[in-house]
DNA sequence: CTGTATCCTTGGCGATACTG
DNA sequence: CAGTATCGCCAAGGATACAG
């Protein structure tokens, strides 16, 4: 018995799909993933190479959640090393314009923090 | 002395802001603080209240840190019983489109995992 | 009212080694 | 190539108690 959720009070109707959506992109390499998926469908090592640091588990486990949520497809090519392509579903393609704007947002809060020097802001 | 770090290899120009909007609103309750901020300035309990669920420690934990990032203004009111009030910054307001933009990709994929049933899909 | 201080659990993420 | 298995660290959060 693990029961320690608490009785999940209804929230107002526009966080809710606010935190259902930060649920998918909440991890540190999502968006990374969906930013780079939204390109052009890649195969697991180009994912790997492009975001760089990431390691295969965590890959592997980002990735099978996002298809687990229906945000990306895999599609394993029956070729003889084995390939598999991964690119954004329908659904993941809503995504596009939310990280679209996350990062642009960056953007400007680079230029914002910079210029006004924020303590403690974005580090560069 | 654990510099457990890797060496940061540059990532691409897009990605860079992107890590650093979400080590920004990349907590579990980061985007809802913004967004009932993005309303109108509150208090800690009208916080509290809104959003529900959240104890007082993560509360303060994150506002302190959005403080910190520049994203919120926090005024200490001279009053009786002391009363605090948080408002977006000016950076923090830059923010306000994104989260909008993933409120907004939240309703939509909320439309579409009902319509198309997707499996492990957003969880109403 | 507005927090702080502890303690604890969970899960994310990294590293490494190994497999079909 | 595309993962899986295992281990371990650490931060995010929750619960509870206490403080200015």
């Amino acid at each position: 018995m693990v029961v320690r959720r608490k009785n999940k009070v209804a929230l107002p109707p526009e966080v809710c799909p606010l935190r259902q959506c930060m649920s998918i992109l909440g991890g540190a390499w999502t968006p990374n993933i969906i930013w780079y998926l939204s390109g052009r469908p890649r195969r697991f090592s180009e994912l790997r190479a492009d975001i760089g640091e990431i390691s295969a588990k965590v890959l592997t486990v980002r990735l099978r959640r996002l298809e687990a949520s229906g945000v990306v497809h895999r599609e394993v090519m029956p070729t003889s090393p084995p390939t598999v392509e991964y690119r954004l579903s329908e659904l993941g393609q809503e995504l596009k314009p939310a990280i679209a704007a996350i990062v642009d947002v960056g953007h400007r809060l680079k230029k914002i923090s910079a210029k006004k020097n924020v303590p403690g802001g974005l580090r560069t």
